[in-house]
DNA sequence: CAAAAAAATGTAATCGTTTATATTTTATTT
DNA sequence: AAATAAAATATAAACGATTACATTTTTTTG
């Protein structure tokens, strides 16, 4: 009973209580099959008593494993930043959810742009600071994912890569987006359809351009690269890029916008140029938050609920730090078409 | 040269190289004034040679430091969520820069509710799994704030509190915005002016009615229960609020909106009613995305880019832990009130 | 029932750092 | 130059867990 009152409980205050050994404490809190039930119990019971649990630095210093997951942010400086519609907060939450009667912490690291990102990883790596890593916005060839591959680190991507060889990863199925989304406007009948996409770096903008020219060449529709325009996914570039294409000599009559920001844009630039969404050209967006419905008028969306990319991803790191083959946490999800408005071509 | 080339260097490696003892490594890397220059100098080399730095769990275990700020947020069930506009993800960008040269990290523990949040809470400050935390979501008598006193525990709020005595915080100036935007609208004419808030409990929704009351007294004016909504801000609750309150017999001529989306939802909601913006009421808002200018029409709003509140809980944190007076951790940050549109109320 | 095998528990070292205390070296004083 | 004071460095014990390895206890076997 030499044990101060206030002071954290540890596997010692266990011993002291029940005349067992640390190593056999230490076991029995772990349910090795090395102690046998009645041992356990006791210890289990002790444990209880005093409100004990494990402090995890002893762990970490002893095994190396640090039951952090380090989830890279790209924050470029934030003043100068426009909405881009990500809704990063739900990401994280629904990653710090998969997590939640785990050991594992979500640990933030944000950073200002690619290159630090890829100083950063070097960093975790180096000095073991998690035993994975979740990253976004994925390039064809990705330095992140070249560094983490060397290193044997555990790690997931939301977005997919090229050179690279295959890595576990969930994205949103761009190829069945747009091959949906274009056969619907040539269906109605458009046929000059502008493509809003992200940077041309990215993953995902060059799958949905591969599948715009795909699609356009299987309905024998020309390919007009004015019609495509690559840029960070901010409203003012919706905006920019419908002032810009509303001059050329046959203008598009819809737009395919990558997320609900650039759309957001783009019902700006028609009110600008004196458009009539539906009357004089269409809209359709891909997203998250579904927030489309609020626009004037409101718009044809494909819409995937964060919260189930952002749950695989918190669940898929785990399975990846445990050693689980690569084919088993590789996910593409299609987002539901949610047809806000008729889109038909008016002549 | 016994030590393994692959290995992590540590304190003992240095010691090797240098023939000096552990306890002097240890003083002269924290740069102690107990260890001569010569000597430090020659620590030094020899660290920057091998490439060493500090493995944290052992100054983690020796110390009881953890060099962890626990940001907790606050995600509903994600699934039902609809876009709630605190762009979060900035937020935390914004707190991880602030500690971008520290040893600290952010670790981030989501929630889903407030009791949830208290959970947590208690379950950080007995297990000392941070060493300060930061919370958003204040309410006047907050329980979580509560726990953290009484726990003497370093943490700061985005938000305030009424009722735990003085405590650290970063707050939009909600009072000097309301003021503002009230007189404002009131000096172009308008009589009937909506109040569209967030949820009743929370600190900033008590304080922008209480201004709200107080200016309306000021100036001779009527207070119409009617004309206030507390909800959370989302889209779908500033057009259900509009729909609402253009029934009245005396509709309002003016909606000041607490955020982005239930200004949007409040525009969809004119659109749904036939109301023009500008002939029939006008809507500002109140926010850190800026997003309304691309909104048709474009708003006036008050915008405090989020980067700056962001940045102080990050630097104040850092501050509280390191035991500085509550005093110097509290400021209001007051938007700048941006005009896009005239407002002036057309008879 | 004694000997051997298997199961359960104990001992003690270890992870990398910090720090109280002890010891040595250097500087100051007389 | 010896005695003393001050400065610099060294020794060794933590922090709380895990884990080889050693020892004891229990079970099985002939």
């Amino acid at each position: 009973m030499s044990s101060k009152a206030g002071e954290r409980p540890t596997i010692k205050t266990i011993c002291a209580m029940t005349g067992l050994s640390t190593a056999t404490v230490s076991k029995a809190l772990r349910k090795s099959p090395e102690v046998r039930p009645e041992t356990r119990a006791i210890v289990e019971a002790a444990a209880e008593k005093v409100g004990y649990s494990t402090n995890l630095h002893g762990v970490q210093l002893r095994t190396g494993k640090t039951y952090q997951v380090a989830v890279l942010v790209t924050a470029p400086n934030a003043d100068t930043t426009e909405w881009e519609g990500v809704e990063y907060a739900q990401l994280l939450a629904g990653i710090s959810h998969a997590m939640e009667d785990t050991r594992y912490r979500v640990a933030l690291y944000a950073v200002r742009d690619y290159a630090e990102a890829q100083d950063t990883l070097s960093q975790i790596i180096r000095n073991r600071q998690a035993d994975g890593v979740i990253l976004s916005g994925t390039r064809p060839d990705d330095a992140r994912v070249r560094i983490l591959k060397e290193a044997a680190f555990p790690f997931v991507t939301y977005g997919t890569t090229a050179a690279h060889g295959p890595h576990p990863f969930v994205d949103a199925d761009n190829e069945g987006i747009i091959r949906t989304a274009l056969e619907r406007l040539i269906a109605r009948g458009h046929r000059r359809i502008a493509l809003l996409n992200p940077p041309a770096h990215l993953s995902y903008g060059q799958t949905r351009l591969a599948t715009y020219q795909q699609v356009l060449a299987s309905h024998g529709l020309p390919f007009d690269p004015r019609l495509v325009a690559n840029d960070r996914l901010t409203p003012g570039f919706g905006r920019a890029q419908v002032m810009i294409m509303q001059t050329l000599t046959e203008a598009p009559t819809a737009y395919i916008c990558a997320n609900e920001a650039a759309a957001l844009g783009a019902l700006a630039g028609f009110s600008e140029c004196g458009l009539v969404h539906g009357r004089d050209a269409v809209i359709n967006a891909t997203d998250d938050l579904n927030v489309s419905a609020y626009f004037t008028p409101p718009l044809t969306t494909f819409y995937l609920p964060i919260a189930r990319p952002a749950e695989l991803l918190g669940r898929y790191i785990l399975r990846a730090i445990a050693g689980e083959p690569v084919g088993d946490l590789q996910t593409l999800l299609m987002p539901d078409l949610i047809e806000r408005s008729d889109d038909r071509l008016r002549p």
